[in-house]
DNA sequence: TTTTTTATACCTATAGTTAGGTATTTTTAA
DNA sequence: TTAAAAATACCTAACTATAGGTATAAAAAA
């Protein structure tokens, strides 16, 4: 690539929301090329043939979970640097962003200063948070007493027909396992979520926006 | 006033969100002058003391209420016609913008031509929906078929104490009642709710906001 | 490649829920 | 004031979930 500049991507599925930031970053067009994804499979195939050196990452995507393409975006390309970007103001969102390899957390409601200058944070290897990201994540309140429970694909599975009314029979056989097998899982996600039934593994799956 | 160009506010706290709008809509920059606001108060005054004819107003702004602060537009402002833009896709939402005298709503995720599309049916007078607002509208199922439950006090809080994980029995306690009045109750939610167990039930209690 | 996690499957009891009723008293609305 | 709705309480039997384990193979991660 004979590219001097630093490329950013833009992947969101709101063409609103990428005129509004390649509008705001026009005053830097010198320095960065944009290009921009209203869907994140879009970006992979992209990114696997071109060099990015930036992402701004809409985690609520429609075909893809903003987590799961981080890590993927990780995995292929190291070196592109993610910020993720949203509306929601949920702790628990930005640290898993972080967790899987995001250099920062940007809401949806920055300033021009502030997008403009966590880029050039982010590019220089920081970790970098918009305003209202920081001060969310100032407050320690909610992540000490309210963990995310992490859970697999198997047990996602069953709690989506759990929340369905499904009984642990039905679950197995529209699943081809052993009820044996359902009955293991359901337990462990009761374990996980510290929780001694199935009621109130929902109403917690539902305030971890799980379902 | 001598300005005979058709004058489009933009009010919404999201910069990049206006910045998007704006460049949506900068072919039309011959026929359109906009003017942006990030906060309802603002706009409110300088509705007062100028004429707008359309405004895209956020539904969910940090100062005040969207529904509310469309009641006063049209108060002080009649003609000026208001279209709703919010992510939400509330279909309640979108009514209440309606009943508040709202010519349409779109959801942030217009294309540019439904954008443009939308605006000049609305200064000709026509209620307008984005496509994605139009295919919520368009389904009646959840108004219509599902209905909303109505549930006494007495159900309303065994409801809530299930949603705790908590035993009929231990309910019972909590109630001073018989653990077979409890479970009654709950035999009625889960007729009302036309669900067979609770699992499904709290599920759907969420569904209908009611917990 | 080794270790850890995930997914699979099993066992024994006990606790709790659901389905099918009926029936009386107290409120609330017409 | 009278009818309807809500809240109370009971019964039996069948079904389903939960608690307390153990164990092994297959994927993923280190």
């Amino acid at each position: 690539m004979q590219q001097d500049k630093t490329i950013l991507a833009i992947v969101d599925d709101h063409p609103m929301v990428i005129e509004g930031l390649k509008s705001l970053l026009k005053p830097e067009a010198a320095i960065y090329t944009t290009v921009s994804f209203t869907r994140g499979r879009e970006f992979i195939s992209f990114l696997s043939q071109n060099e990015v050196d930036l992402v701004l990452l809409d985690i609520s995507l429609p075909d893809v979970n903003g987590i799961e393409l981080c890590k993927e975006i990780k995995k292929i390309s190291p070196k592109t640097i993610v910020l993720g970007l949203s509306n929601q103001t949920e702790r628990s969102m930005m640290l898993q962003m972080l967790q899987c390899g995001a250099s920062g957390y940007l809401l949806k409601n920055v300033s021009q200063d502030e997008l403009l200058g966590c880029i050039q944070e982010a590019l220089h290897g920081l970790i970098t948070f918009s305003r209202e990201a920081k001060e969310i994540m100032g407050r320690p309140s909610k992540a000490g007493l309210n963990e995310v429970a992490s859970i697999t694909k198997r047990e996602k599975q069953i709690l989506e027909l759990l929340a369905q009314g499904k009984t642990t029979a039905a679950i197995a056989t529209e699943l081809f396992l052993s009820p044996l097998t359902v009955d293991t899982h359901r337990k462990n996600l009761l374990q996980k979520f510290e929780v001694k039934n199935t009621a109130e593994l929902l109403m917690a799956a539902v305030q971890q926006k799980l379902l």
